[in-house]
RNA sequence: CGCGGGGUGGAGCAGUUCGGUAGCUCGUCGGGCUCAUAACCCGAAGGUCGGAGGUUCAAAUCCUCCUCCCGCAA
């Protein structure tokens, strides 16, 4: 059985991580982030990865940064034949790819050249992608530019979300992995096309709040894109309003009403303009308080049809 | 000891600055009206104001301590 460093910090490296253990590789070695102070009150947590290591008592490495000769040494010593890098969130140097005997690969989660980057998940949501995937490549010095060695495609529901869109390629990937590894040797590894390539950047605060300037199927896609987690948020009455459920809405509005402005109440939630078309606010969570219904919403804060979200 | 905001009938909120009869929008129950509605009208039940002390003639409100919840930041 082939001897495996694998690197890869948050939830998504989770499911491929267990998967080479229970195909029966030998895992020698976890590289992770190192545990960071986290939630209220800064304690300081494992990383999901390294939990997972430290109940199959794989050895764990954590080191600020991964370039060093302490470190290069380190993973050198382990003499492996794979290292696995799934959103591990460095980049590594040249002289750490030579290292392992037959290959670094990576796990990515789009279909390749689409989607380079930080947050490819994030990205084929918020543009509205009908399809994606999850690649393993070749690792090279360039960021996700290596040659192809599996892909797996999937169709993303309309109604899918970060969160749901991440645990099922996470699952996809582990079970791309396993076979990669597996069949590594009969595999012919395909250039990119490199002239296609799209790139992600990382998402900064701003990109959560709601611009209701856009059309709606923009804000739809942008709530998508980032539910559950970080989630989207607007202002109303100059606090803070997550909105946690966000739904289409096919009927046109009257013309005369204003980005951001409340049309009217539905059965089940709220109506706000956006540039053209509007979006149903089905459960929001205003600052303070726990999430709610649209109902409870309109009844608590008393609010009336014309007023405006955003600032 | 990271910063900040909350806990008020079943739900969501106001009232707290400046102590003095428990309020609003709903829901529930009963009655009425309507071809009809998230419709409308009339009536009713339901709260030791998160907990414990303290100040006061009097505390949801002021002072301590405790507890549960939430956002931000990382």
């Amino acid at each position: 059985m082939p001897e495996i460093v694998f690197m890869g910090t948050p939830d998504f490296a989770v499911p491929s991580l267990k998967a080479l253990v229970q195909a029966g590789n030998k895992i020698s070695l976890l590289v992770s982030q190192p545990d960071r102070k986290k939630g209220r009150g800064h304690k300081v947590q494992h990383t999901p990865t390294k939990s997972i290591a430290l109940e199959n008592e794989i050895e764990v490495f954590q080191p600020e940064t991964i370039r060093g000769c302490q470190q290069v040494d380190k993973l050198r010593s382990m003499n492996a034949d794979f290292f696995v890098v799934i959103a591990y969130g460095k980049i590594l140097p040249p002289e750490i790819l030579e290292i392992p005997k037959k290959a670094c690969i990576n796990v990515h989660a789009s279909l390749l050249p689409r989607w380079r980057g930080a947050a490819p998940i994030q990205f084929s949501l918020l543009h509205g992608d009908r399809k994606t995937g999850v690649a393993t490549m070749l690792m090279d010095e360039g960021m996700d530019t290596g040659d192809i060695l599996q892909v797996k495609e999937t169709e993303i529901d309309p109604g899918e979300n970060a969160g749901t869109l991440t645990d099922r390629l996470a699952t996809m990937a582990a079970d791309l992995i396993v076979e990669t590894i597996d069949r590594f040797d009969a595999l012919i590894p395909q250039k990119q096309d490199h002239e296609k390539a799209t790139y992600t950047r990382l998402l900064k605060k701003k990109d959560r709040l709601i611009n209701w300037d856009n059309e709606a199927v923009s804000v739809f896609n942008q709530f998508r894109a980032l539910a559950p987690f970080p989630g989207v948020v607007t202002h109303f009455r100059n606090k803070r309003l997550l909105l946690k459920s966000i739904k289409r809405v096919d009927k046109e509005w009257s013309d005369s009403a204003r980005p951001g402005e409340i049309l009217g109440l539905a059965p089940d939630g709220f109506e706000v303009a956006c540039a053209s078309g509007s979006v149903c606010i089905e459960l929001c969570q205003p600052e303070s308080k726990k999430e709610m219904t649209a109902k409870d919403f309109i009844n608590g804060y008393q609010v009336k049809p014309g007023e405006l979200l955003g600032n």
